[in-house]
DNA sequence: GGTTGGAATGAAACCGGTTGCACAACCGGT
DNA sequence: ACCGGTTGTGCAACCGGTTTCATTCCAACC
């Protein structure tokens, strides 16, 4: 396995000159770093990573905490973030926890050692304890916002009560949000903008909390039918699909007797013509998570540039026509 | 941060006491053990992987691959992978592609140099590009086999089986099964095994490609209900989803009109009395592989010992009363 | 009582890079 | 011809552990 070493011998020149013509060829004359490049390729050269790391402080490892996998919202998010974080060299590695436990807040503590930055979406961890947590090491919140921290999210709050809105201009005089865990950040917001939008010209029946699986989506048609709700708002996919299929089951059809709100992805595989869908972009949000965090890696510390605590928000369209 | 220096001056021992202390308590005598693991404490000591990994040749580093996320069927694996290496110390880290092109494998060879190893579920590569890769480095199939690889896969196709057999047995005279992905190790497993079981009693549909989205479940009704089969076998869990509410939709009862079998947590969410279910333990696969994975990593090299090239099979149990 | 062998420990090399500092060569300006 | 200032390069220290080898000490053995 060839070293910078032998690279530098063949070059024939100092192992500093040929760690600096690979990784900061700017320092280097460019014939030596035509040469010494050319060393690497004849050798094969691949610089040791751990190596780097220990010399260079950064580890090239960036964890994501997500608290499950089992939930779709989570699995494009993933992507786009690993995506982004291989076009920097550096690896992903996943944590699943909710950051809301002491032995989560162990875990974290542990990893925070090995990697050089976290991407955080810990929907349900109180904000006095992942403040802290995140603010001890480079991190993004991922569809979360602590004030304070930088963060991005989808405005699903926005679409949600423009859903409202549209059930209720559409004469739906009685409409059921089924929510999701109790103390999840989204879902609070959620909650007050659907709130927001039927106060004093709707009923609204708040249910849940419901985890996010087509189990509970079946065991919430009963409150549904209950409520009387001819329109029905649902926080995650697989919870719609257990609606519809429920409902179904019950010889209600949708979105002929009852409307279900659902995610793009639901629409267009069940072929839900006249549903409203709502579209979270998710691999954007990984992505842009994944950049903000490379930002603040690479920002040279206490550099008094920006502290971009921002909190950005990405636009959930909501359609209301089929799709064709 | 406290250093391994910190500790064995605060201990009054060399550095080389003191790593032995925490590495290797065998060899320094109890007392001075004693003492050094008191000051780490005191201190707070957190070895620094980067730096044993650099002396000790290990990364402490792990991957998975998978050909997606979106799949359930391979997040349980992770959890279980996740569970196993976390319990020796390790990290896993995911990579999130086929192993079947030219980019996957120099992603695979580019990670291999940074990690110990690698849990491989490639269900779609070719033999002859998954066994030098896996050869390589020390690597566990999932879910395939290859001769001369370790690898722990699901019995499904033995399932699979049965439930043709079951389906003929209860008197079924045209079964359809719902393939997956062309090239997929698994696929080409299950539908000898379901050949085998109908040859010459019943006739069998062999439907397919099919991505495991609930999509392909709603498209393939048409072709299940054109074939005139009264009892469907689908591969994966959302494919099943899709088919029964693509059949609903057309007014079928499910398994009222027709019989679908599906994934147990397919059967328990949507309440489905009556329909056959097998259930595949995910997590016990990603723990059991790790752990195969773990002893070849830790296996001193040409140790002579066993080439451990096994091929586990974990049963797959096909249920036919309903749950309760 | 002198020799032998094992246990406990320390000094220093080592893993494979990065980087601060010193130095030489070369630049244009006066 | 002399000087301050780049530019390009090498030496050696350094990151924080692990491990080899040598050394010391002491109990056991002939």
């Amino acid at each position: 396995m060839a070293t910078l070493d032998h690279v530098a011998q063949h070059a024939g020149v100092s192992k500093a000159t040929a760690s600096r013509a690979l990784s900061r060829p700017s320092l280097v004359s460019p014939a030596t770093v035509a040469r010494v490049l050319d060393s690497a390729r004849v050798l094969g050269f691949v610089p040791n990573r751990t190596a780097r790391a220990l010399a260079g402080g950064r580890t090239g490892l960036v964890a994501i905490v997500v608290p499950t996998l089992e939930n779709s919202f989570f699995t494009p998010i993933i992507r786009g973030a690993q995506e982004q974080a291989a076009a920097s060299g550096l690896h992903l590695t996943i944590a699943v926890h909710g950051l809301d436990s002491p032995a989560d807040i162990a875990a974290f503590d542990t990893l925070s050692r090995q990697v050089d930055g976290f991407l955080i979406a810990a929907p349900r961890g109180a904000d006095e304890v992942v403040y802290p947590a995140a603010a001890g090491i480079p991190s993004v919140l991922i569809d979360r916002e602590i004030a304070g921290l930088p963060s991005v999210s989808a405005d699903t709050a926005t679409a949600f009560g423009e859903l409202a809105r549209g059930f209720i201009d559409r004469g739906h005089t009685s409409i059921a949000f089924v929510g999701g865990p109790d103390r999840s950040w989204q879902n609070t917001q959620r909650i007050a903008a659907v709130q927001a939008a039927a106060a004093g010209r709707c009923t609204l029946t708040v249910l849940g909390p419901y985890p996010a699986t087509v189990a509970s989506g079946v065991t919430a048609t009963a409150a549904i039918v209950e409520s009387g709700a001819t329109a029905v708002i649902s926080y995650a996919a697989a919870i719609s699909l257990g609606l519809i299929f429920g409902l179904n089951a019950r010889g209600l059809a949708v979105p002929g007797d009852i409307i279900v709100s659902a995610d793009d992805s639901v629409v267009a595989a069940l072929n839900l013509r006249g549903a409203p869908s709502i579209e979270v972009d998710g691999e954007e949000l990984g992505r842009q998570a994944m950049h903000r965090l490379i930002e603040r890696i690479d920002a040279p510390p206490h550099s008094g540039v920006l502290p971009d605590a921002a909190a950005t928000k990405l636009p959930v369209p909501v359609r209301w026509s089929p799709i064709d």
